[in-house]
DNA sequence: GGTGTGTAATTGACATGTAAATCATGTCAG
DNA sequence: CTGACATGATTTACATGTCAATTACACACC
């Protein structure tokens, strides 16, 4: 018995393929971030900051362009990068010409680390959630992820897109 | 350029894939959540308990069995409950049979919570994620989620099996 | 030069998540 | 009985996330 499109609630089985998505999504999340944990002892937050860092003019950026490339907060930025700054993965200077921002910079041991994560994190992205799939069922992914993305008012980002 | 099934690294489409539907998820996670949060004052988190709770035989389960159900670490629950009762929406009480256990008990509160958030969450699950998709859509995301399960050594979630 | 306003970033208070250690109780071999 | 071990749950320590308030500086206008 389909429900029509007009619905307000979702039939029950809508309802469950909506648990099992958003559950299924959680529990991969967290195993990917296991492993780049484990391999290389960084956090995704932590690869997303060197990733920005890397790819920047002179491996540095100012903490609200930072923030603005991963879409993060500035405060949860600035929580992150002292973290970061802890373990000596970034070094935070004043700026000369805005003193009221400061630089982010990526350290010689914050490239290394990043540059030894890259690998093990594409193959556990490959092991783990490519792998899982017939190549039909990842373009199906592809469409589905983009049919959300546009109903949700996201930019697209479509993996077949760039082939 | 298809890429070996047997190739260790992804190639950049499917590297792409994998972004779009991680960061797409954790964005619809959160759409969730904000609307869950705005119109009951209950987390994600929140709601599961007070769902399995209400399901459970006398609304009450053994911290232990409301882990398994909803698939949390112990000390996670813990930790959680503790705030929900402060909260006033459930209550432990220490088990007779076993007094290592204690029994988590839905309050009248916690009861009223949950059946006046039920509605609102299901209306948003329908206009966030449902309605984004045609049928045949939706079938496809069950279909490569039930496939990622599987890939994943989970249980089976599918919408399509309740049908 | 001061003073108000905007902007960059940090801080503080809290909710949430994970892992390891701890505590209390139960179970069972001897 | 009792001591070793298993089990249920909490505690502790910390990483992560959000929001509101605050600090430090820049800049424009008087």
């Amino acid at each position: 018995m389909a429900a029509s499109r007009r619905d307000a609630l979702p039939t029950s089985e809508q309802f469950a393929v909506w648990r099992a998505y958003i559950q299924t999504a959680e529990i991969l999340r967290a195993r990917v971030q296991a492993r780049l944990q484990a391999d290389s002892n960084l956090s995704d937050g932590d690869y997303k900051v060197l990733l920005a860092l890397s790819e920047a003019d002179g491996s540095a950026l100012r903490s609200s362009e930072l923030a603005a490339i991963i879409e993060w907060e500035r405060s949860r930025m600035s929580g992150h990068l002292g973290r970061m700054e802890k373990r000596g993965l970034v070094r935070r200077e004043r700026h000369d010409e805005d003193a009221r921002g400061s630089r982010v910079v990526l350290t010689g041991e914050g490239a290394r680390a990043f540059r030894a994560s890259m690998i093990p994190h594409l193959e556990a992205v490959k092991g783990i959630f490519v792998d899982a799939f017939t190549d039909v069922q990842l373009d199906e992914i592809d469409d589905t992820t983009t049919a959300l993305r546009t109903h949700l008012g996201l930019p697209p980002m479509s993996g077949r897109s760039r082939a």
